[in-house]
DNA sequence: CGTCTCGCTTACGTCAACGTCAACATGATC
DNA sequence: GATCATGTTGACGTTGACGTAAGCGAGACG
């Protein structure tokens, strides 16, 4: 009895995971909408499962490097075909292939803009300290930072 | 004489800078209504700087990583602003900063999805030629793809 | 019992980033 | 001088990813 309360029965309200994720009702109906989640239901409410709630997480990675939501349901649903259809499969590596060679061009793109902004930061640190040291950050300014991503955005190691 | 004939003083017409980084003239004049770019007029026609093309760079790769007009004009607006506005440039740096940040959790973000596409192409790999060998890409294929970016897809690097 | 809160659906609104189309000016060329 | 390529300014259309508002059901609360 007790071991069907662990981990995987686990199901979610849509208010949990908007919570969880900071995303709106209306989203999740979105995504849901286009395809990308297929929550059950429990008469008319949405019920998300585990399964749902990691389909979630690639989806909003997905966004984060800015995949549109149309790629990333082609992705989830190559996650989803089952492994006898091999034919499928052949047109799924394809497909990955395709994403790793854009994605790749990306984090190169990603990393020269990095590049550019840290030099562009020395530069101006060395400016400000040569001639206003005074609007130098300091560090219980930093400490401020370091506050505010505990208290809101930090992620919830524990709930993994 | 023969100095002012110099690089500094080359200027570009609207469709020089639109086939050398394939935009339309219509992105152009976009982005100059958001004020992305002011390039000088000749009568009615736009003439552009080797500053504004520098702009246009800089407009391009922000937009690959994923920022926004309005985040790529404060970014430019940055860099325009008077090395002797001390305060301003505390200012930019705080954005600089900001920016960084971001871009380094999107870097973390693709570097993990890569991770997961590259082992999802593996498991792919292998199954495919355990049970379908026929489907697997072959060579020849693959020179398809490398010929295919050799001819419409490569960098001018010449034209740099 | 009324009123919240949460949830559902349907439908229209919005914002960014352009595309598309119309209507016109200008210089070169046949 | 008619055509053409290239330029201009509106103004409206489009796509993606939701926001927002309207109207309604169902359980909880005072």
């Amino acid at each position: 009895m007790a071991l069907e309360l662990r981990r995987p029965e686990r199901t979610f309200t849509i208010r949990q995971l908007c919570v969880e994720f900071k995303v709106t009702p209306r989203a999740l109906r979105f995504y849901e909408d286009k395809g990308l989640l297929t929550p059950a239901r429990e008469g008319m409410n949405r019920v998300y499962s585990y399964k749902d709630r990691a389909r979630l997480v690639l989806i909003l990675r997905g966004k984060r490097v800015g995949l549109s939501l149309s790629e990333i349901r082609e992705i989830l649903e190559l996650y989803d075909e089952d492994d006898d259809a091999a034919a499928q499969n052949a047109h799924s590596l394809k497909k990955f292939r395709e994403k790793l060679v854009v994605l790749e061009q990306q984090r190169e793109d990603i990393d020269s803009a990095i590049e550019e902004l840290r030099t562009a930061c020395e530069r101006l640190e060395k400016f400000l300290a040569d001639k206003r040291p005074d609007l130098l950050p300091r560090a219980a300014d930093y400490d401020q930072v370091l506050r505010a991503r505990l208290d809101g955005h930090g992620e919830l190691v524990g709930a993994k």
